[in-house]
DNA sequence: GTCTATACAAAGATAGAC
DNA sequence: GTCTATCTTTGTATAGAC
């Protein structure tokens, strides 16, 4: 499942094959599909665990009494600075979702849960740090979450193409600074 | 190439092939293969027909002195909804960027191309507003301009996962709001 | 769980007739 | 420019031995 993340991320749903995984992992490919009856089946269930390690570190940042909501998205920005970091990766449902009308009805839906959940935790600690009066927001939180969230992904995904590192930093700086209180 | 674009923009450069655009064209597929050589050629020329065609539509309405910043900004919005709007595509590039490991040295080139001319237009476009005084902005103009970039191409790509027609909206909405000189 | 062997379909690409 | 026919490789997937 390591293997089948790392190629959906670097070269696509599509491009990856059983025999890369193979390969990769030392195995034959046959032994692959053993545990994974179909590609489909593989992949739903790296989305799911994918999701599940995002949901679990999001959901204890914010629970943290300790974690201010500034550390809470300072705390989001991190993979996505590690993706850009390790090996020219995307996020998993960004690659995903840009050959999406490829993917079956049952990987739709987990791409489709994953953003759909990360814009509600969006919301919620943009809502936190406005209450607090650590943010400066207008009312619209929910549209300014998932530009946050656009904005991320597409930066990730333009980072990897104009071979820019600052691209990602500098997505981000704009984005603390269109929401710090002057 | 029509055939060829639209095939990309729904389902990616892996998952199309010589046979779908046979297929939709009404020839065979070596038909096909008797313009285009390889895939990699096809994919080439598609995308630089369509760099150029959004080239010359910027450059022109950037120099028509009877439209403001504002008009541009709502005319480089156009294509965007547009996308949104017809049968769940996203923008040629940016589904490219989503499987760019993949893409061979030439292909990767152009996209890369594409994308920094767009930021480019872009910063001017501000540059041109915030010394005319139609845009309030900071001092980082180019952080702007790759950020409203970013945030434009992800929207795209989460409207066709999460089905809201008003994601590219608000996004789009957001971007007036931080602009628009208070 | 892993292997060999194999089936079957689809891919990119070429040759050569019309 | 388009076609038929073919080559070669690679893909997903299955059967069955170990």
């Amino acid at each position: 499942m390591d293997s089948a993340q790392e190629l959906i991320q670097t070269r696509g749903f599509s491009a990856m094959s059983f025999q890369d995984i193979a390969v990769m992992v030392g195995i034959k490919k046959p032994s692959i599909i053993h545990h994974f009856p179909s590609k489909t089946d593989l992949g739903r269930a790296v989305i799911a665990r994918y999701h599940d390690l995002f949901k679990s570190a999001l959901v204890h940042v914010q629970e943290d009494p300790e974690k201010t909501p500034w550390d809470a998205l300072e705390f989001y920005f991190t993979p996505y600075l590690d993706f850009g970091d390790a090996g020219n990766k995307v996020c998993l449902c960004g690659a995903l979702a840009g050959e999406f009308m490829e993917l079956g009805e049952t990987m739709q839906h987990e791409v489709q849960s994953f953003f759909i959940w990360h814009e509600q935790w969006l919301e919620r600690i943009l809502e936190a740090g406005h209450a607090a009066g650590h943010f400066k927001l207008n009312k619209h939180t929910s549209q300014f979450a998932r530009t946050l969230l656009s904005a991320l992904q597409g930066a990730l995904l333009l980072k990897r193409v104009t071979r820019d590192p600052k691209q990602l930093e500098d997505v981000m700086q704009t984005i603390r600074e269109l929401i710090a209180p002057s």
